[in-house]
Order: structure tokens, then sequence, then C-alpha cells
DNA sequence: CTGCATGCAAAAACTTTGCACCGCC
DNA sequence: GGCGGTGCAAAGTTTTTGCATGCAG
């Protein structure tokens, strides 16, 4: 039922290549290069579709556009307030904060979504130029 | 520099009578019996200026159109994947995770937004029923 | 009075969808 | 061939904004 096409492969290797979580347009630009008729729509079904499936993830980060991760290894993600720049965390799991969440509740907790958020690195040494 | 305004306090009134987490829609039309004429400008307005200055929080969920609570004691959030609803959890703080995130990060953490996802309580019951 | 806030409507930003055609199985 | 995928364009959804007017300080 689930037909292969190019262009989801295409996609699917671009977000492995990247560790920079790009949005819809920023993929769609670039696939252009490989598929000059490739159109936005195609873009954003294949990666509702990818994430459905499972094989990346989908992160709404609340500002502008959603970005998109092909990084399924668990980890966390960290949301510069000033540029906006969504970076990868390399810290140990919190899943214990499902417990935590759990204890009381009468529903059930089957997982969490964390965004850190601050300055990054960038961000912190230009405004020390100033 | 900032104005007093009937439709901002009653905007802030209104999100402080709620634990539903209304969106701006539904805080419109709520309003709209006080104030006929208030327009969803208005309310989109003053909901991002009350976010600004700390009021009130604005919920970005990642489904639908954003929510918005008017209690800001520390406190986290479910979202019931069945049905959308937010409900409030009464869990203790984590904020150790921000530790956790900083260690080995270059910039600086300073927050962070954690959301819960589930079933809620009366998803379970009418999952149960069927 | 002066200038921020409002109402209204138009536009922007982002994403989804209908449809005819294309290409995988 | 049949059916899922694509390109294209239109529409949908949510939020923002320009502008003339209104109202608080």
């Amino acid at each position: 039922m689930l037909k292969h096409s190019r262009q989801r492969d295409s996609i699917k290797n671009f977000l492995m290549t990247r560790t920079d979580h790009p949005t819809a347009e920023t993929i769609y630009e670039n696939l252009r290069r490989e598929y000059p008729k490739i159109s936005l729509g195609t873009v954003y079904r294949n990666l509702s579709l990818l994430t459905e499936i499972g094989e990346i993830q989908t992160i709404s980060t609340g500002v502008g556009p959603d970005r998109f991760d092909g990084n399924m290894e668990p980890h966390y993600h960290f949301i510069c307030k000033q540029c906006g720049r969504v970076i990868d965390l390399e810290m140990q799991g919190i899943d214990h904060i499902n417990l935590l969440a759990q204890h009381g509740f009468s529903g059930t907790i089957e997982s969490h979504t964390v965004f850190f958020s601050g300055r990054c690195e960038k961000c912190l040494s230009e405004s020390k130029i100033k």
C-alpha cells in the first residue's frame, strides 16, 4: 500500500544529512536542485507521512514554521530565543519525569515533549562584542 | 506608556476564570457578550501583550491554534492525543532538568517548555465503553 | 491634546487539499 | 491496469497588520 517514491527518499536523505532542523521551505528549496518540479505540497505530504511512520520527527517550536529532524535517536532540543536556531542537546534521558507527571493523574502519561531555551553560544558571543 | 484598556482587563479576567486553556477564538466568542464590537485582532494583540508582560502564558501545542492560560503559578500541562484537551498537572517542579541540559552545552539554558501527552481520563473511559 | 488601543478588513504566514496526470508494483 | 504519489493551484487555518477613529492619561 505504501509505494516507493524518489521524492520521499530524497526528503528523508536530505534530512539525514542535516542537524539544523530545517523547515519545509528549506527542504523544498534544496530538493528543487534535484527535482526542479517538486512541489511544496509534496514536501509537506511526505513530511507528514514520514512523521506518521516514525522515520522523522516534526518539531513545533511555537515560533515560526515547524521544523523537521531526521535523527530518531532519543535526544532533546534547545531553541535559541534570540536567533531561533534549534540545536541538539547531548544529555541523559529524562523519562523519569513521566512518572512524576503520572503521580496523581487519572489519565495515562505516554510521552513528553521538551524544549529548552535560552541563548546559543553564537548569540552570546555576538552580544559581548556589541 | 502602557495604557489601561477595558478589553485587556476583560481578557485577563476571563482567562482567570477558566482552567481549560481556551483558544483566541473561544476568548473572542465569550468576550463578545460583554463587548459586542471587540475584534479578533484586538484579542490577539492583547494576548500577545499579556504574554510579553508575563501576565498570562501562551501554549503552542503544535496541533491547532495556540491556547492561553491565566494561571501563572508554575505548573505543567497534559495534552490528550485523542481529544486535544489541555489539562493542568499537579506535580512537583522539574527545574533540575535545566541543569542536566546545561551540562556540556555551550549556550545558556534559561528555561524549558514541557508537555506531557497520552489519553485523558474521559477518553480512556469512552474507549472502554466501545 | 497626544498617543496608545481599538475595530475593521485586508494580508500574511503556514499548511492542507482537490484534481488530473504520472509512474510504481 | 490499478492505485498511490505528484504537481499545480486553490483554499483553509491561524495570526498579524495598516489605517482611520476612539478613548485614557
